[in-house]
DNA sequence: CCTATGTGCAACTGAGGGGTTGCATTGACC
DNA sequence: GGTCAATGCAACCCCTCAGTTGCACATAGG
């Protein structure tokens, strides 16, 4: 569940419109036409975006009989972050070598 | 210095030619033209990355001579991380009070 | 001084993506 | 069964953006 390519995630959250329809899904589930109903986009720009939130795991649907009601994923947010945090440690480790390396010559 | 916008951060984030440059970077400092030797893209393209990504702080420059080296900043992808750990850390509280209300019916 | 190399600027092309409208379909409810 | 609401599908527009080529400018080195 977490082993989704990470660049097609970051690409997902680089949207305004998507951090909307997040933000929104944060205070609870809902449909793709109760979202259209408190965002400035039609319908079908929504469902677009819940597509693409939900092909890199940061949302995830239910049928409720005709309707279908999206959830947010925290997991797959927080496991971004991780694996985010170990390459910046990665890069920072790497400079903290340098700098010793110059400060021994 | 980290109190960026963090969209921009993850649009920016979201190019496999940009984390190409990400990774060449983290090797070690590098100019445009050098990295044009090393990826298959013309010294402009990674320009053209190489500010965006400075833009949003992943990157910083410095003159040496006629020649301009960049350098990853892995602070920045942290401070991305640890934000991102957060947001993702709200839903997941909000996940599980709904859970407990749901319990206590 | 002349040449090499590295940058910067500008214009252009092509593809992808955000957004829209329209229509077909499916399921809930009287 | 008939109606209404929600979803799904498809075609289309427009604009952004990745990538290119071409040329002008600056600087290191012989």
């Amino acid at each position: 569940m977490t082993t989704e390519a990470l660049v097609p995630v970051f690409a997902a959250l680089g949207d305004e419109t998507r951090w909307s329809i997040l933000a929104a899904l944060g205070e609870g589930e809902a449909s793709a036409s109760a979202l259209a109903g408190r965002l400035p986009v039609s319908r079908q720009a929504i469902a677009k975006h819940l597509a693409v939130l939900e092909e890199v795991g940061l949302v995830e649907s239910l049928r409720a009989g005709r309707e279908v009601r999206y959830r947010v994923v925290g997991a797959q947010l927080e496991a971004t972050a991780r694996r985010l945090d170990a390459i910046g440690a990665l890069w920072d480790r790497r400079l903290v070598d340098i700098k010793r390396i110059a400060e021994s010559l």
